[in-house]
DNA sequence: TATAGATTGTTTGAGATGTCAACAAATTCT
DNA sequence: AGAATTTGTTGACATCTCAAACAATCTATA
């Protein structure tokens, strides 16, 4: 691919790319005057008062009354209309299909949850009934329904919308799902990894809120990441996001399927502390993991593992942190390439708050260079429930707030 | 620092930004005719015919004479004047102040190279006065210098265009530099950490030219790096740049001064390599590098361990090699993590050409992962002499088109 | 209670930019 | 010589933001 030159600009898209600045400043700040809204996003009250009419117009935005004031007259707060349009985010995990109906404020009004085999039926059908299902149970109005974003484990094409399933799940490989989803409903689809959403949410809704770039990092089934960059989603050349799982740590460690040596997840992933914590308990004492697991750790998950740490087994406490540590060391090389303002822990980990941060934050400060003066914040995920779906949300709605074409067109 | 919010934008700001966008448009891939630059900016061609006429009334541009056509009208096709303007670009390195006078083209017409001693005299003059040296020895008519771009090892601010020395040199510590250099000369002057600028003079005249993104390492007396994401330096949070000599590719190994353990550095910079060819040399029967080095390898250099493996010895080759796949891994975790669209090797190792590549390679097609379809192609630098300065002056000249007022406020 | 002062929001008209469509210019093919 | 084709130019035009005056609303104070 030839490389993409700048492109130049015009009066046209100089308004649309107004009304998403004021959409998402508006968004992420809520609620704001008009004035407020200038200030952060550099237009005139002018043009304000001008944009704003056109957002209340279309439904978008509400005044929700007046905000105080020391003198002079008191400023008409906007806030985003928050039951006007809705918002489809669906999770594909690898046992469940979540579905779930949003607003604008990106509340959760309907909720729908699936197991689902990879192997039989046919997958686009299946979400796209399923998504029918979440509108017609909701009782929402069709119409009303703006956009859907769906998030998904491993590769895909974010540009294409589609997923390059591994091949054993033959009918969800190479599936074409965007364009299938958009087809069947008429409106537009965005497609992410399933981390990348995941990051989007902490943006928006989560710990990430007060910064423009850091690093989010979840571990389940792997360890999956999602980048931040200059407040927009990192998505790299092929459009597919980052992959600190399958960073080495280690160059004499274990060969990972993926055909690295000592990649971070077959240190830091659910499955390799569950293996991890088998090892270790034969030569231990029994503990409260038995109770928990079954003898020799037969049903040992990840969530088994967490329970007892909290419970102050100190066996779960060691694997966990180990694997915290080894985090940490995975983390300390993406922050010396990226220097980010922070970095976000998340998914199941974020149960253990200090419990899994403090060995992650040690390696950090004491193994990270201190770029500039200070080193980034370590964070704990604040995602709300329902966690799965909300990426996918997010995704629809950042793609939404960037294409105010979309929801103004109508008027 | 509170997110900064991304701002409206007005017609002003448009006019300017396509100016910008024909003006590195133009740069990049001349000689264009108005149509080719239409098209490549997706602008008209009616507004192609006002920019281009502000450009040419400025000097700044030449109609160089029609092109090919088939059939119909031939274009008439447009150059960067080649020495309408200059530019000085400067480098500090730990030996030597290098200052040259470069022209729009960034071909070089002055060059001025001296010895420096760190802890001696007064820094910011010395530099100053070789600049004013630069313009008068060079007989440039000063006013036809638009810019100065200072490319210096080691931690930096750009913004505030300081430089953070090591305490011993204690002359150059916390300099604000680029304010010193702006005020004596009254030109916009960018000061950029020496591997990023490097990285830029890929982007613009070297191996990067067709790629928007890609990771650029150096091997020295460090290992230097920059990062070039859509077709931008990338800057970090902070505004120093990436470092990719500082992850670590194995956890287990030594201790590095920066605090972290295993640093690529440690294993792929040219101390690094001596220390390991003088370690193995002990073993081995005499080599060509005895020749070079004098007895026990007594003052050898990265360039003797180049030249030997050059001339086919076996001992320089292999620990040159060994150091190769080293920065492969260094690279397969950069890879992973920013899915770029090309890696450049450059500076001391592109003399070695395949040689050097092919290890590099190795270890990428064999460890990092496929991400969509192809992995990034692997190249070898292909910056022009005298190397050490283009950077500097290709960090002018992005800094100068980006803000085509600077070129244009004089008319 | 009236008035001054302060702050937010609105209206009007002006200025600037890119665009559109028609046209001019230059070249090849038949 | 004329049709076809492509590049470049011109002037009317639509539209966006902006500046400035103005309206609205509130507090403080005499």
């Amino acid at each position: 691919m030839p490389p993409t030159y700048p492109r130049g600009a015009n009066l046209e898209q100089v308004k649309w790319q107004n009304r998403a600045v004021v959409l998402e400043t508006l968004w992420r700040f809520q609620p704001l005057s008009r004035k407020d809204l200038a200030e952060r996003t550099h237009l005139t009250a002018a043009t304000l008062t001008n944009i704003v009419s056109e957002l209340i117009a279309a439904g978008l935005v509400h005044e929700v009354g007046l905000g105080e004031q020391l003198l002079g007259r008191r400023p008409m707060m906007l806030s985003f209309a928050p039951e006007g349009y809705m918002l489809i985010g669906a999770n594909l995990s690898r046992t469940e299909l979540s579905i779930a109906l949003f607003d604008l404020l990106l509340r959760v009004h309907y909720v729908l949850i699936r197991p689902i085999n990879f192997r039989v039926g046919s997958a686009a059908e299946t979400l796209i009934h399923l998504i029918g299902q979440v509108i017609t149970l909701s009782k929402v109005e069709p119409a009303r329904v703006l956009a859907i974003g769906i998030s998904s484990p491993g590769p895909l094409s974010v540009e294409q919308g589609v997923i390059y399933a591994p091949p054993q799940f033959s009918d969800w490989s190479n599936l074409p799902l965007g364009r299938l989803v958009e087809q069947a409903f008429n409106l537009p689809v965005w497609l992410e990894n399933d981390a990348n959403a995941n990051a989007l949410a902490e943006l928006w809704l989560g710990a990430g809120r007060a910064y423009n770039s850091f690093i989010y990092v979840e571990s389940h089934s792997g360890v999956g990441s999602g980048i931040i960059l200059d407040g927009r989603l990192y998505a790299g050349s092929a459009g597919v996001g980052s992959e600190l799982g399958h960073t080495s740590i280690d160059r004499h460690g274990p060969r990972c399927p993926c055909g690295n040596y000592g990649c971070l997840e077959l240190y830091a992933s659910g499955p390799a502390m569950i293996e991890r914590a088998r090892t270790l308990y034969h030569n231990e004492e029994p503990t409260r993991l038995i109770h928990l697991a079954g003898p020799n750790l037969r049903d040992l998950t990840l969530d088994h593992l967490i329970d007892a740490a909290l419970e102050g087994d100190s066996l779960a406490l060691h694997v966990i942190q180990d694997a915290c540590r080894s985090l940490g060391a995975g983390l300390v090389n993406a922050i010396n390439l990226l220097d980010p303002e922070a970095v976000i822990v998340g998914h199941k980990l974020n149960r253990l708050g200090e419990l899994a941060l403090a060995p992650i934050r040690d390696v950090i400060q004491q193994q990270a260079i201190p770029q500039a003066a200070a080193r980034p914040n370590i964070l704990v995920s604040q995602r709300p429930e329902p966690v799965a779906v909300t990426g996918a949300a997010c995704r629809a709605l950042s793609g939404l707030l960037h294409r105010p074409d979309l929801l103004l067109r109508s008027i």
